[in-house]
DNA sequence: TCTACGGTCTGTAGTTGATACAGGCTCAAG
DNA sequence: CTTGAGCCTGTATCAACTACAGACCGTAGA
């Protein structure tokens, strides 16, 4: 006869509606990100569609690369709507360029690994173009 | 008088010779990626062209975004140079795979985030399509 | 009602790859 | 002799989790 949510979930329900490991969705509340639930009369987590939706916000932008700082900023925004757009756009423009900056970053390495392992003989012979690449100063 | 080697380096003058940072030295030491130097009377860390050539082979390798891991592993076919090049082409492969992967990754995260920080107006609106895409189910 | 199993609680340790600091010792130049 | 740079060790910190220990709870089936 509860009226106020249909239905509340335990961890493991959280869990398993987002995907997310149990353990971190511990680690995300005593880290801020996720708020202190609820408890019931044994203490036990009561958690509700607005944890579902707002871990599910979080996953995606981890997911996305940005960090647990930066989802702290986003996740303050959201939750005071003024002067949103620009802000946001700010943080994701840095984060947009951090990306660019790391692709570049592996593309490097990807060219000098490919042409490496190009120039391996691939046979037991001793001598190695991928040791001699790393030897070299 | 020493006839053995031309000039016993420091940690200092190792840290200088190939630009790890001091405590980086230590730290792979501990870590068995570093061999243990020999010591002087007093207990001091005596290096030589030796230690420098291999923690820049380290450091090539960590910055060609291999792990301490693949790196001990690295070494150890360095070490044993016995059916060498066949071995290294198979890690080196590998991690050009891991490589080639996270580029893929990366791709798709800066597709998604430069496509979102363009629907932005930028402007001061409390609507913002970064934070409804995070938000959608 | 008993029992088994799955779930929950807390606190703490371990992971990777470093980096930093405290508190004390030593060495070399001026 | 003093000063400053460098060395020593052990331990703490960081991100972002993950895992475990030891105790407790809740419910379904026999």
């Amino acid at each position: 006869m509860d009226n106020r949510s249909v239905k509340a979930l335990r961890r493991v329900d959280l869990a398993r509606a987002t995907g997310c490991n149990l353990e971190t969705i511990r680690y995300y509340e005593t880290v801020g990100i996720m708020p202190d639930p609820p408890r019931t009369a044994k203490g036990y987590r009561s958690y509700d569609d607005i944890h579902v939706k707002r871990l599910k916000f979080v996953m995606r932008s981890r997911d996305l690369g940005f960090s647990l700082e930066e989802i702290r900023g986003l996740l303050g925004l959201v939750d005071d709507r003024s002067q949103t757009c620009a802000q946001v756009q700010t943080v994701a423009k840095a984060h947009l360029e951090d990306v660019q900056a790391k692709i570049a970053d592996l593309a490097r390495i990807e060219r000098v690994l490919s042409e490496t392992v190009a120039r391996c003989t691939g046979d037991a012979a001793p001598e190695c173009a991928v040791i001699d690449a790393l030897l070299e100063a």
